[in-house]
DNA sequence: GTAAAATATGGAATGGATTTCATAGCAAGT
DNA sequence: ACTTGCTATGAAATCCATTCCATATTTTAC
């Protein structure tokens, strides 16, 4: 294959040139310019981009760190992230976790590695001291808010918005009220756990752990949680359920059990997801694909700083008033 | 930064010396290696897998031209492509093009460059003979019927499958069938509506122009196109959704409209969604998962070899007979 | 006891670009 | 006439690891 060395001897100048030529730099007469190119063209040579890494020290590849693709919550924020990073030309080199944590750290070796330029990590399995560890190397940033570290985040205050959600049914006059959770141990899960369970001691509300039902990822848990619920002697009279998709899966399983939405049940989502826009569920926005935008933004700011100070960014949830409360 | 020369120096051996051990090799006495490696520890190195990429001639990292990743279609083969990849300890990289050919081109491009060992198109805008022209450069695969081109592909037989479904509702007495069909160019798409064509035309059903419902993309679009159909004078009493979340969408605004399903609709969907699931929608899998597992066997395969001759994997479809027929 | 094979090690070439530095011609400013 | 400053160009150093080749030592084989 061509390399630039090969273009130079044909096109008759010096590699420097050439390299001129390829990365649009001045003091190029116009006829060695024209030279460079046709021979370019001639020989059908493009860069090795290996090489250019290598002395460049710079990819233009971000890592990104997403438990599971195929998640509404993980790929409107991927998406987010997409839309902001292919327009400034850098590529998104995807890594699906599962929250495993030998999967994570591979990531940001390739940071230390040089493979890529910065890493946005979804969701972590990791302490945040062990990603800290890694800043030395380039620019990470993370989707939930880790405090104030040594790296930026991009945030939404999940306790501040679940006790907002909470209030809301409060105010409409629910006092017994269920829960349904994605992960057990998780950061942002673990601040909505936290508030639930505040609320309910601040409030004096009582609080049944029983309603509280983990491992909600998918519609299909969301309609088995309330087939668990149904079999209960006494059952909640309002939910809030992390995951729109979780929330549709109970209310069409609700309908079978003739449910009555929101008189005999009512339903507060989160994420604002189409398919709960279609069932009028009310539900609290996340600004999912803002947080994908704002994450590569940030990154690539401090990709372009020598010693970039952390960035923590809260974004504002909304609580989006439907038919389902 | 510490690079290997520094190690080798420090340790009182060759680079070559410092590469066997990094690589595995044999040939190194145990003192030797036991020293590289303390080096190694000391000075908190890690290979600038730049230069390796650049040696090599390989990134280990394939390509993935997807146009959407938040469409269920799309990012459940990502979900597949990714559970292969990653424990072959392959990269992926995203690109997500919402069809436009310069996008596609890029990716092509990065094969060119060799950033990437391989590309992986789910779905593309481009032509055959275009894509055709980069197989020069790596092995290229594709998630669609092409026929048999200079580059491997993984298929569903939509023709077939679209047919088998619309038999299935005229065996079970339906005369009278609507469409409703995410883009109205495309590859597969193609494929469905010249079976939907062909099905009326040998079968002597009259065929209705108007109940074919283009860019029924999202749950949202769904039911919109519920309410299109249900304000006309003549309605079919089935239809066939290319996608279980739009046909989810139906079903959930045909609640409103007091529609029995299937009584006075039938409905056949495709994807095997979790949704079309939950709603007992009778619908034929395409394998998802599968197509990208299988899209990565054949790239990774192929990456091993010097002169791969293309593979064209034909996947089988399935009806799942639920309640909505 | 000697030839052949296996083990151990390093020098130097290689992959392919970017960039610093040096040099030189030429126009403008004083 | 002489200093600046801009344009144009190329040589050579640099980024960092892999690998071919040569050489030396040790084992095994017959």
């Amino acid at each position: 294959m061509a390399n630039i060395k090969e273009i130079a001897r044909i096109a008759g100048v010096s590699v420097t040139t050439v390299s001129r030529v390829l990365n649009n730099h001045p003091y190029v007469s116009p006829q060695k310019r024209a030279a460079v190119l046709a021979t370019i063209e001639q020989l059908n040579y493009t860069r090795n981009m290996n090489a250019v890494h290598l002395i460049t020290g710079r990819t233009g590849a971000i890592g990104v760190v997403i438990p599971n693709i195929n998640y509404y919550y993980f790929s409107a924020i991927l998406e987010g992230l997409a839309r902001e990073a292919l327009p400034a030309k850098y590529r998104l080199i995807l890594c699906q976790t599962s929250y495993r944590p030998e999967e994570e750290l591979q990531v940001l070796d390739m940071l230390r590695n040089k493979e890529i330029d910065g890493v946005v990590i979804v969701s972590t399995a990791l302490k945040p001291e062990t990603i800290e560890a890694y800043t030395a190397y380039g620019p990470v940033v993370t989707c939930q808010d880790s405090g104030e570290r040594r790296f930026s985040s991009v945030y939404l205050e999940h306790y501040a918005a679940f006790w907002h959600g909470l209030q809301y049914l409060r105010n409409k006059g629910y006092r017994k009220i269920g829960y349904f959770e994605g992960r057990q141990h998780g950061s942002s899960s673990g601040l909505r756990q936290k508030a639930f369970g505040d609320f309910h001691r601040e409030s004096g509300i009582p609080l049944h752990p029983e309603w509280i039902m983990f491992d909600c990822a998918t519609e299909e848990d969301g309609a088995a949680a309330l087939d668990r619920l149904w079999q209960m002697e006494e059952r909640p009279d309002a939910l809030i359920i992390a995951g729109d998709h979780v929330a549709a899966g109970l209310m069409i399983a609700a309908r079978s059990y003739k449910i009555r939405i929101p008189e005999d049940l009512a339903i507060i989502g989160f994420d604002n997801q189409p398919i709960g826009r279609l069932l009028g569920l009310t539900t609290i926005d996340n600004q999912l694909f803002e947080m994908g935008a704002a994450a590569f933004r940030i990154i690539h700011d401090q990709i372009n700083e020598d010693a970039p100070s952390p960035v923590y960014r809260k974004l504002d949830y909304r609580l989006i008033e439907r038919t389902t409360v």
